[in-house]
DNA sequence: TCAATCGATAGGCAATTTCTATTAAAATGG
DNA sequence: CCATTTTAATAGAAATTGCCTATCGATTGA
């Protein structure tokens, strides 16, 4: 029964038999039967078909709602009774924007020091696909902007507000400078994000607010990619102060204040909104609330 | 998985693999190998034996915990989704103490109204059988006391409230009187439920506060063995002003309200706490809350 | 029209589940 | 103290279920 509900959590995502199979470890015909199982003990069809995937019938929608839940419970008294008996033990699935992969270790550290037996998985993910995994059970948890899009069913914990800084050359126009407005910045050929990351549309707006055409040379889904080419003293970014702190400045390079407006965007840590939590999930969260104060500024 | 947990379940209600077995619909063997299975998918004893039943482990009992979680998601899944192909049907069950029995019907006859293809099954219980019954999601729903026992992890919705009154011919001692005492109606030879009722207990309290020993000459845990004896008009009893109301009565037999202190004890709907609740559930909830104003003095 | 994609179906093998019958250990009762 | 009863585990056979490979039919797109 179970096994069938991760079938149709598989099948949810994927949308699609074969890959939902491959996800699940069986084969496309066993995929197929287990979800006409369900469809015939609950006596409804559950998905619409025509000679491919074509979503969820009203009530495979309600199924799924509880499907995820159930498997969640399921997962969550497993891991119970492990750590009841061995501690905490397992591993936490994370996924976090690029801006804020950097910031994942103030979590990982501390919560490693307290549960050394605790293995992690961490993928760069844009925000939309860290709320889908989490609302599919992929992750266990993801840190993601708290103040943007919709977030869903979720529990979610502040951890810091980013704030940015132009990335620049010492030597290069605006290089000297104290702070420069987001006019200014906009006028500088700038490497960022891709457009499908919420970073590079927060940063895009606030440049485009200012009503010149920003000019942005290279994009890429990968931060380390564009401080590569930042540190080159040849480019400029727009990153996140944090980020920029972490990755380390150089004699030649400078993060300058932008200004006008001092825009900030709240980062947090998000979970399933589940109660209870999976034990390593609420050491997770526990671990969040601790070192949020110590983040905020 | 789930069915297991059903073992699981059927185990902690019976103290017994036989008769849980028996409960489940399978045969003894069966039921052990699948507690066996369960305990090493986990790796971990989940009931202590030594040739027989000895309650469960640590680990057992947090497994229980969410076996109930999850076999009552699992059959509230069920349900939706039957409800929302073929409208509220399928049957609830519910436990009442004997001084409730005759206000289910308050209950059930506006709800069969609503949906009528929902059937009802209905036990007479204790209020401690009403709370253990709900634990184990044997029934749907009880009507007990809200006021005395500590509920546990229940809904409750008050319905009424219990007053008492000394049923006694018009022509017996007494019989005449516009209000009575406890201290008087300790002195009156009386028919009352079992101990293990909490109205006994409450009726006994109430009289014995007076200093008076009652003089109680039959007892039974059946409200109808108790109302036949006193409409012979030989015996007298204490009950509830309602149930005293709907039972009726006769010219020659008098429901006389018990005063010094005028006692009652809230009367409720409880229904597991969970969220949702399966839709025969969430709608006997709602008939309640209707009801209750209608109830209420 | 032809190839590719996608999901359903058929048939066979393997794993599992469940049953009956029996055993071992403990509790009960004279 | 011994015989009987009760209780749960075990062994082995039978049945069921589950899963895989291979294939088919339908649809899509070139």
């Amino acid at each position: 029964m179970i096994d069938r509900l991760e079938f149709l959590l598989a099948l949810a995502r994927e949308k699609h038999f074969g890959r939902a199979a491959e996800v699940c470890g069986v084969t496309q015909p066993t995929l197929s039967a287990g979800v006409k199982q369900l469809e015939e003990s609950f006596g409804v069809l559950l998905v619409n078909r025509g000679s491919r995937f074509q979503g969820f019938t009203p009530e495979g929608d309600r199924v799924l709602e509880w499907a995820r839940r159930i498997v969640g419970d399921a997962r969550a008294m497993r891991q119970e009774v492990h750590s009841l008996k061995h501690g905490l033990a397992g591993r936490l699935t994370l996924s976090a924007i690029p801006t804020a992969l950097a910031m994942v270790e103030t979590l990982t550290t501390p919560y490693r020091a307290r549960h050394p037996n605790v293995q992690f998985t961490v993928y760069s993910r844009t925000s939309i696909e860290v709320l889908g995994e989490l609302e599919n059970l992929e992750i266990d948890a993801g840190l993601t902007y708290l103040d943007n899009e919709p977030l869903g069913r979720v529990t979610a914990v502040p951890l810091y507000r980013e704030r940015y800084r132009l990335l620049v050359a010492a030597d290069a126009p605006l290089g000297n400078r104290e702070t420069v407005t987001w006019a200014e910045s906009a006028r500088v050929p700038l490497c960022l994000l891709t457009p499908d990351m919420q970073n590079r549309r927060i940063i895009e707006h606030l440049l485009r607010d200012t009503g010149v055409d920003p000019n942005i040379m290279l994009e890429s889904d990968s931060m380390i990619l564009l401080y590569s080419h930042v540190r080159t003293g040849r480019w400029a970014s727009v990153m996140p102060a944090r980020l920029a702190a972490t990755l380390g400045l150089t004699d030649t390079l400078r993060a300058i204040p932008i200004v006008e407006p001092e825009a900030s965007h709240t980062i947090g840590l998000v979970v399933p909104a589940r109660e209870p939590m999976t034990p390593l999930t609420a050491a997770l969260v526990a671990e969040a609330r601790l070192i949020a104060p110590l983040l905020s500024d």
